[in-house]
DNA sequence: ATTAAAAGAGACGATCAGTCTAATATATTT
DNA sequence: AAATATATTAGACTGATCGTCTCTTTTAAT
C-alpha cells in the first residue's frame, strides 16, 4: 500500500524558483514511472496518474503534448535512471567484475521485492506492448537495450581480463544473452510474485559463463 | 497481410450438425488468438475481433460470458495447442533429445518469421500484462509454464542419459531457465522484428548446457 | 401453427485521450 | 502601486471506444 502523494500546489504563476518550477511535471513523471512499470502503457489511463498526484488534466496537457509524448519522456527518464544504476554497479572497482554483475542482480531482486514484485522493467513492459504502441517508441527501446548490452559487455570483458571467465566467451554475445533472458526473468518474477525466476536465471547465466 | 476471413452465417437457429454448430465460436477463438498473441489482452477491443470475423457483438456474448471468460478460453486453447507442439517435438524419437529441442526452436523461429515477428507467445504476453488482468488468470499462466518446464525437463533427462549433456546438469533447473529466458527472447524478437534474439538465446542456452 | 433455441442488432453507461475556456495568482512593466 | 502579461490550475466537454446487456429476428423442432 503506497502512501497517497497529494501535494498542495498553489495556483497561478509560481514564484521564480527554477529548482521548484518543475515540481508538477516531476510528480507526473514519477507517478507515471510507478504505474507504467506495473501495468504498462496501454492499460494505464492518464486520469489514473492524475488522480494519484492530485493534478488536474489541464496541467498534464500543459506539460506534455500527448500521452505519446509523456511515454517518450518516461522512456528517456527510465533509461537515464537505469544507466546510472548500471554505471554505479559495473563501475564499482571495489568488486571483481562478476561480483559487480551479481550486485546488480541482488539490487534488482531487493528492488522488486520491495514493491512485492508488482513493478517490473519499463523497457521490457513497453517492448512487449510494442504492437499497440506508437511506432516511434520502437527505436528508443531497441537503443536502450543496446546501451545496456554494451555496458555489460565491457564488464564481462573486464572479468575476462582478470581470468574470471574463459577467453573463449564472446562478451558481446553473452551480454546480449543476459538482457534477453533477464527480461524474461523479470516477467516471470512479476507473474509468480517471487524472486525465484530472477535467481534461476542469474545462477544459470553464471554457470554457463564458466564453461570451458 | 492476412486474408479477411468473413464467413457468411445464417441467422436463426442453425441446423443440427454438431460438428458445425461451434463454427462462430471457433472463428472467434481463432481470431482472438491471432490478435492477442500480437497485441495482448488489455489493448485489444472485442470489436476488433468481431469485425475481423464479421460477427456482431450480440453473438460474442452469446458464446462467452465476458471478455474475461473469452480470455480464459484462449489461454486453455493456446496451452493445448502448445502442449501438442511440444509433444510432437520432444517425443520425436527419430532425433536425439537435444536435436528435438533445437527443432522446437527452429519451428518457433519460422513461425514467428511467417508472421513477420508480430505475433509472440500468448502466455508470455498475458504474463507481462498480469497486473491489468483478471487475477484468475495468474494461476493458469503459472500452471502452463510449469507444464512446459516438466516437458522440457524430461527431454533434457533423456539427453543426459544419452550423454549429450553432463550428468552434473540439473534438468529441472535448466528447463526452468530455458522458459524464463525464452519468453524474453520472444519479447525481443517481436520488438526488433528479427529472429536474432531467438538464436542468441538458444545458442547461449545450448552452450551453457555443455559445460563440464 | 406453435414453441423453443440460436444468433443478430444495436442501445447503454462508463471510460478513454484529448480540447478548450476560464479562473487565479504571481512577475513584470509602467 | 496600479496595470498588464504570463504561467499554471481547474475541470467541463467532445467524440471515440470500451465491455455489457436486452430485445428482436430467424429458423428448427414439434
Amino acid at each position: 500500500m503506497e502512501a497517497e502523494q497529494i501535494v498542495v500546489r498553489r495556483r497561478g504563476r509560481p514564484p521564480k524558483r527554477p529548482e521548484h518550477s518543475l515540481e508538477t511535471r516531476e510528480l507526473l513523471l514519477r507517478a507515471g514511472l510507478e504505474v507504467l512499470t506495473e501495468k504498462g502503457f496501454s492499460s494505464t489511463g492518464i486520469d489514473e496518474i492524475l488522480k494519484r498526484v492530485g493534478v488536474p488534466k489541464g496541467s498534464f496537457y500543459h506539460y506534455f503534448d500527448s500521452k505519446e509524448a509523456f511515454g517518450a519522456a518516461l522512456i528517456e527518464r527510465y533509461a537515464r535512471y537505469f544507466a546510472y544504476k548500471l554505471e554505479r554497479h559495473f563501475g564499482d572497482s571495489s568488486k571483481q567484475p562478476l561480483a559487480r554483475l551479481w550486485a546488480f542482480v541482488e539490487d534488482a531482486r531487493t528492488g522488486m521485492a520491495r514493491h512485492e514484485f508488482r513493478r517490473g522493467c519499463l523497457i521490457g513492459n513497453l517492448g512487449q506492448e510494442m504492437a499497440a504502441l506508437p511506432e516511434s517508441y520502437r527505436a528508443s527501446l531497441i537503443a536502450v537495450f543496446h546501451d545496456w548490452e554494451s555496458r555489460l559487455a565491457r564488464c564481462l570483458e573486464a572479468a575476462q581480463h582478470r581470468g574470471e571467465i574463459p577467453a573463449s566467451v564472446d562478451c558481446e554475445q553473452a551480454a546480449a544473452f543476459f538482457w534477453i533472458g533477464w527480461e524474461g526473468a523479470v516477467l516471470r518474477a512479476k507473474l509468480e510474485r517471487s524472486a525465484k525466476p530472477l535467481d534461476v536465471f542469474a545462477l544459470g547465466f553464471f554457470a554457463g559463463l564458466h564453461k570451458a
